[in-house]
DNA sequence: TAAAAGTACGAAAACGATTAAGTAAATGAT
DNA sequence: ATCATTTACTTAATCGTTTTCGTACTTTTA
């Protein structure tokens, strides 16, 4: 490979001057500058990171934590989604990523050691269990964070307005003449809680009468259980118009018991999703759902990431909020 | 952060010393060995990857080449599948792995630039426009290189086992009685050829009668198309009585169509999709459907890799395929 | 008992970059 | 004309490892 030791032979200047005249310093001349840039870029020369980062200790490499304890994170296509934007902002920025671990090879070590084993210029968590102490650790290592969709009281965090998600999906269905609404809501989280108490105070604010039976809890993406709330509403003497569903996934579980009934949808009863992954469009019928911008997410968090990188600040705690939008299915029906 | 020399210092020994301790060299006593090993574990110690690269050029970073024009591979459940199977499998044998793309910051590089800048060990190729001459490049540049569903002349690949997955299907469908089947296939590709090929094959030795309308061309997940091609089907005067899908993306897309034109599935026509998402899983009715075994293709993927990384061999193309299964929905009716 | 072989460690040179500090020549100020 | 500044470089140290080649000491062999 060739070196800079090399290009300064053939440009008979010293390694020195080929440094500095390939990283802008201002101490070269033009001329000498133009031909080592000409020399460096015949000879194929790309520079040693290796050498690079055990000089500067910088890696331009992001890691990024993307676990979860059923390792289902890449093949949700929410998180699929921010990983992608993350992906594309941060190589447009010039950094590489790579996913964090906590194991290397047979050894067991903590997500912090690997981080600074392979010295990651920072890191962005998504996908995990945020109270896991490990994770805990390493947010308080002193690298450079972002968090996705949970807020620590000292990193930057990027979030779904989980609030306005909530609140735009209350207002369409209020709108739609719904009053009857079931919420079924996630376990207990960051987002979750935003999602609930955003549902309460629309409650409040609409003036609706939500009995207690009306809200349920249910895992993001367990169907089966989205199947047995489902059929407890369905059994109430009281029936909702409308149920709200933790997510697109567990809306279709929903949709499938609801069906099984013989009751049709919209027709009979409402549903509606959450996150607007693809199969929410195709689905017959579409389902009205609130669609993340997890794109534009991915896009977020890398950007703060690399500006907090690369001019570190004093004030360290920042909520990014990223709005979604309704997309409007045909899962809901218009009472009027 | 500690370093071998700060090792050293404690102990009272040279840094040569501390080193081959630590790797193993067959020439430090066993207690020096222990003793430096203890004292390490005690100090919090961790190698700087950056200077072991610097000196071995061994990163145990494997780069993983994931793009395609319209940048979904992420977001495609098989994919993902894929990558978390070539995560996990990559992990337990002390490697990580890192995106490859072909700009850095503003510039444009290619990636087998890229490669080098990073000093990847090895490559994984997956989901990529196998004929793009950069990827041409890569696959030709001398590093251990595994590619995921496509075959390269010297190169490991690790492939689905198409042949035998419409076979199975077929053979299921036959079984079933059906006799007018027809496909719509994806476009041109080592996937889509083989799955064709065996297509015809179980056409000829099924003696079946596949008139030529029956077979059809859409790109995968394309539903837009995959609705044309299935209205196209259904206006026949001889309409098939089951269709095989590109995918379970597109399967979906014709299911609706047929849905709208009130034919019922299976009663009135059959369909069958081939990847085994989750979608088909939970979709009414469950689409049958074939699942590739991703998580095992990218398992080994990344071992195969790893073996050619750390033993080099003389032979170096082979080919493994990994079989993948019937999985029975209700989605194709049982003629008899 | 002298030479050979084996054992356990150390000195020092790499790997390929960055960068502080130094220097010589050219330019500017007084 | 003298000193100060600026310009355009070079020298050399350094980052944290690995690894070759010594070396000193101990043990075995003949």
């Amino acid at each position: 490979m060739v070196s800079v030791k090399d290009i300064a032979a053939q440009c008979k200047v010293s390694v020195a001057t080929v440094s500095k005249a390939l990283n802008g310093y201002s101490d070269i001349s033009e001329e000498t500058r133009n031909m080592i840039k000409a020399k460096a870029a015949e000879m194929g020369y790309l520079p040693n990171m290796a050498a690079v980062t055990l000089k500067t200790s910088r890696t331009y490499n992001i890691g990024i934590l993307f676990e979860d304890a059923s390792n289902s994170g890449l093949t949700h296509e929410y998180f699929a989604r921010v990983l992608q934007g993350i992906k594309s902002q941060a190589e447009s920025m010039g950094y590489c990523i790579t996913f964090i671990t906590n194991r290397i090879g047979g050894k067991k070590i903590t997500y912090s050691e690997y981080c600074r084993n392979r010295q990651f210029d920072g890191v962005i968590i998504a996908c995990v269990e945020f109270n896991d102490p490990q994770v805990v650790e390493l947010v308080n290592s002193g690298i450079p964070i972002v968090t996705i969709d949970h807020v620590f009281n000292n990193t930057i965090s990027v979030m779904s307005d989980n609030v306005k998600g909530i609140r735009d999906l209350m207002e369409h269905v209020y709108a739609m003449g719904h009053r009857k609404i079931a919420y079924i809501h996630g376990y207990d989280s960051s987002v979750t809680r935003d999602r609930v108490t955003s549902f309460y105070r629309c409650v409040e604010r609409l003036e609706l009468d939500i009995p207690p039976e009306y809200i349920m809890e249910c895992k993001y993406r367990d169907t089966a259980r989205a199947t047995k709330c489902t059929k407890k509403l369905l059994d109430l003497k009281n029936p909702p118009t409308c149920i709200l569903y933790p997510d697109d996934f567990t809306a279709i579980g929903g949709i499938n018991v609801i069906k099984s009934r013989n009751l049709k949808i919209p027709e009979d009863i409402s549903v509606v999703g959450y996150d607007g992954i693809s199969y929410a469009l195709i689905h017959e019928p579409p389902i009205t759902t609130l669609q993340q911008d997890s794109d534009r997410m991915g896009r977020e968090a890398a950007s703060h990431l690399i500006e907090l990188i690369e001019r570190p600040k004093t004030t360290l705690k920042e909520k990014y909020v990223i709005e979604g939008s309704v997309l409007i299915g045909n899962s809901v029906k218009n009472l009027h």
